[in-house]
DNA sequence: TTGACATATTCCCATATCGGCATGTAATGT
DNA sequence: ACATTACATGCCGATATGGGAATATGTCAA
């Protein structure tokens, strides 16, 4: 087996640095696909290619407007990822608690050793 | 092009279900790679590619224990992630107010109806 | 040293990717 | 009807993937 398709979650749609761009830039405001190709420097194709792929997984919704589309993030589809990550939150406190300590440990230790110093 | 390698960032190394569940096993306390092999039912040379590509994004720390190699998740790794999908919270909150105030709204002009309808 | 155990790496294959380019389709204005 | 504008899709090639099987590396114990 190959890696999952980018379709198959928001995980995998959102590893794409362009599609990271390209929601920063639609959860603003909609925009037209060629405001995006102009804004971000992109080709055409590859932009309604990105969207394609975000508008499979649910990341952004489309309205169309005349002969241009309007395509906006929809902000809840990236939620998941917000609280899978979530999870880890404590651990990374925790780990920031125990260097902060270990600091302060080490800082006790070498104001002792000092202070011994001066005596020879 | 193809697509970004899996060590490329924490985004594209986390795609990856299997490296999820990997992380989310070994941010508790560390595990041997037997026992992530057969607690998550993987085969051995998986794992450890899985285990190469977390540690190459600074996901894991290792360290040897006699024949065996320790794994740990670095959590502190994942906050980029966590700050990234942080950026979209302030816009799903306002998407489920918007939701909410269109619903009540909505409830204000059917009772309105209903009142008018018992007269006819 | 040899053997057993634990983990890592290599090779092969089927697959999906992204970029570039060309082409298709849909809506508008004249 | 036709040309034009705005997007979408199709095809191509180079590349990296993850699974499977085999093999290599590393550590301990006798």
């Amino acid at each position: 087996m190959a890696r999952a398709a980018t379709t198959s979650d928001v995980f995998n749609a959102v590893a794409e640095p362009r599609r990271r761009e390209i929601l920063t830039m639609l959860v603003v405001r909609e925009h037209e696909v060629g405001e995006i190709v102009t804004i971000l420097r992109l080709d055409q194709p590859s932009v309604s290619k990105h969207l394609r792929v975000l508008r499979d997984v649910g990341l952004v919704n489309v309205r169309r407007n005349g002969r241009h589309k309007l395509y906006s993030t929809n902000a809840e589809a990236i939620r998941p990822m917000h609280e899978w990550t979530a999870t880890f939150e404590r651990y990374w406190k925790n780990q920031l608690n125990r260097i902060k300590e270990r600091a302060e440990e080490k800082m006790r230790k070498e104001r002792n050793n000092d202070s011994g110093n001066t005596k020879h």
